[in-house]
DNA sequence: CTGTATCCACAGCGATACTG
DNA sequence: CAGTATCGCTGTGGATACAG
C-alpha cells in the first residue's frame, strides 16, 4: 500500500520476498514513519513537547542550535503528521502555542522507551565507536 | 595498502565532534544514538538481522532497493556502533554473515514497540498526512 | 514574536564499473 | 559472492535578509 515500486524488476523481487519474510518494503511502514521522525530535530522536539505546551521561541531556546528555518519546517512536518498542533494567539506581538495530541502522545510512548534506551546506553556505543575506530581500519 | 583514506567519514565526524565539545547538545545522547539509526536503511537491517543471521546477498534480497553501496556502508555503520557482528567465511565463492549482538538486541527490545506503532498507526498517519495537505497549503 | 524567502554548502544516496 | 572506487544528483539543513 505504502511503498513505491519502481520498476518491475523490483517488484519482482519484492514478491519473492515477500514469500520469505514481511520485512518488505512494498508492505512496511517503517519508512513512511519512522523517516520523518528520523529527522536531525523531531525527536528533541518531540521529548520537548511531550512534556508540555511550548512557544515558538521557547522551543528555539531549548534547542539553540536549531536554525529558525529548520524550526519552523519541523515543526510543520510533526503537525502534519498528526503529532502536535498549533494555535495562534492574536496577542500584540503574536505568539503561537504547539502542543502534542494525544496521537503524537501515543506515539512518544514507545519513543521514549527507545530515548530512554539512548540515555543509558550512551557510553557504551561511544565505546564501540572508538573501538572499531582504533581496531582495523 | 595504507588504510589511511578509508575511514575518512569517522574521521571527519571524530574530528567535528571535538571541535563543539563543549556546546550545549554535543554530548546529547538522543542525537548520537538516535541519528544514526534514523538512516533511511537502519532500522530495515535491524529488523531483518534482530531475526536471524544472514549474508551479504539474503539481505541484499530483502531489501531489493537498497544499492550495493549503501548496504556495504550501512552495515558498517552498525558494526561500527556495536548493534551487530561480522563473520567471514573463506569458503571459494566467499561469504559474509551478519548478525545482531547482545547489544543490538537490546537497543532493538524498544526499537521493535516503536516499529510496531508505526505498524499500527500507519493508516492514521497518511490520513492525518492527506488532511493537512488538502486543508490550507 | 513568528514566521517566509533566497541562496548555498554539503552529506546522503544512487548508478555504474571494477576487483579478489 | 562481497565488496571498492568514482561520479553526480538531490535533499537536507544553515545563513541571511525580509515581512506580518
Amino acid at each position: 500500500m505504502s511503498g513505491k515500486i519502481v520498476n518491475m524488476r523490483q517488484k519482482i523481487d519484492a514478491m519473492r520476498a515477500d514469500a520469505s519474510e514481511d520485512l518488505n518494503h512494498a508492505n512496511c511502514p517503517v519508512r513512511e514513519v519512522m523517516q520523518p521522525i528520523g529527522g536531525k530535530w523531531s525527536t528533541l522536539l518531540l521529548s520537548a513537547l511531550a512534556e508540555k505546551p511550548y512557544r515558538f521561541g521557547e522551543l528555539r531556546r531549548m534547542v539553540p542550535d536549531i536554525s529558525q528555518r529548520m524550526l519552523t519546517q519541523t515543526l510543520r512536518d510533526l503537525q502534519r503528521d498528526g503529532y502536535i498542533e498549533r494555535e495562534v494567539f492574536p496577542t500584540k506581538p503574536p505568539s503561537v502555542e504547539y502542543r502534542m495530541t494525544s496521537f503524537g502522545h501515543s506515539l512518544y510512548e514507545p519513543l521514549a522507551k527507545l530515548l530512554d534506551w539512548a540515555a543509558r546506553n550512551h557510553a557504551s556505543v561511544k565505546e564501540a565507536r572508538a573501538r572499531f575506530d582504533s581496531s582495523g581500519v
